[in-house]
DNA sequence: GCAGAACTTTATCGTTGATAAAGATTCTGT
DNA sequence: ACAGAATCTTTATCAACGATAAAGTTCTGC
């Protein structure tokens, strides 16, 4: 049987969803190939290099967004860009994790362009732009990083609840998390940082100096 | 030779310094305890265990701070919190990817339960006041793992320079990520976050209906 | 039809996390 | 002081993993 990068990669997503990222290894990827475990190694350099690839195709395969006409509507588009992004990694078992410790490549030039011409367009400045989009970046990761761990056994889940029987504000606020979705918690987080960046933007335009 | 879980932790952390999270084997810190591998697996019971213990001992070593005398310095507060978290997770290589995926402990909620009793003295809803303190604990992890990834080999980021070319807007922005420290970066997005808190916390004075 | 490139196979390493079983040491109750 | 229980370490050993070397096979261009 005959293999090639496009089987390999259909293959080993399909698998880390079944089995996470620690018990991906290249044996199990191989027999559902129908294929020898060494043959992987013609087509990747090495283990890091498959899961580099992974990561790149669960981004590629992230619907791609055109920005709206008007330059005003930043905000919803900045926000269904993360959703998409989260969308993305939260699609795949430890998907946060694959994709965690990557760097951006060439690939995603167009995509951080077009943001920034965007952003620029509705009136920021380029770094500013810039540190906006690393940063709903930066929490997006973070946000599924933690979602996707694996959750304590129940016993200490309860110990969790017992311990919080003291603290009345933090059980109020645990309560509040736990019967919220992951998503929505997400989105509160995110909205506050578009918020954040609303305010600079007002800043920006009376002309106030910049921010260190 | 004997050990017990404080000597252990602290080696393995010293260790963790010196090869990373990948490297770190049990043979190697059962050898530098003067212990046989084995032994470790009496006090941990796996290295998972050791690992969440290791996470522990790092955010426990981090300095612990009062609440300030008035409730209107809650923004400095944030600030000076989430630094030590993020100083705490820097101090040690991979200190991002240990921490990643540990859920809160009992431990925790002292910390917390002031963080909100604070939070919620200067105006804030215990939710809302929650939904801050997770976002900036989220975004945090989530600078940290990706400023702590194995930077890409000289010959790709060349690569990637030499690709920003053709693009204006992100030469710049590159450029303005490159020259700052991973610090500052952290530093700008947390104050867009807490920008956000801030016009939120106004609206609550001024008695905005709670956004959804 | 032949040379070489493109792939795959077989065989094999050294390492790793983990367990079982036996041995050693320290503690405890009488 | 002594038996025996609890605590902790050792020796021996696994199965599984990522990776490499070398030989074998199939495909492609001339």
């Amino acid at each position: 049987m005959k293999v090639d990068r496009a089987r390999i990669l259909d293959e080993a997503l399909s698998l880390l969803n079944e089995v996470g990222v620690d018990g991906l290894t290249t044996r199990m990827l191989a027999a559902r190939l129908g294929v020898q475990q060494p043959a992987l190694y013609w087509h990747f350099r090495n283990k890091r290099a498959l899961l580099d690839a992974m990561n790149e195709e669960i981004l590629a395969r992230r619907p791609q967004r055109a920005p709206p006409a008007s330059s005003a509507d930043w905000r919803p588009f900045l926000e269904a860009n993360a959703g998409d992004f989260r969308d993305a990694l939260t699609a795949w078992r430890d998907g946060g994790r694959v994709h965690a410790g990557t760097e951006a490549g060439p690939h995603d030039l167009d995509r951080i362009e077009a943001q920034l011409r965007f952003l620029t367009g509705a009136g920021f400045t380029p770094t500013f732009a810039m540190d906006l989009v690393i940063a709903i970046s930066r929490y997006t990761v973070g946000c599924v990083v933690e979602e996707q761990a694996e959750g304590a056994d129940e016993a200490s889940r309860q110990a969790l609840e017992e311990s919080a029987r003291d603290y009345p504000l933090t059980g109020i606020a645990l309560r509040h998390y736990r019967t919220s979705s992951h998503k929505a918690a997400f989105e509160r987080g995110l909205r506050m940082l578009l918020d954040g960046a609303e305010a600079a933007l007002e800043g920006m335009r009376r002309g106030d100096p910049l921010r260190p």
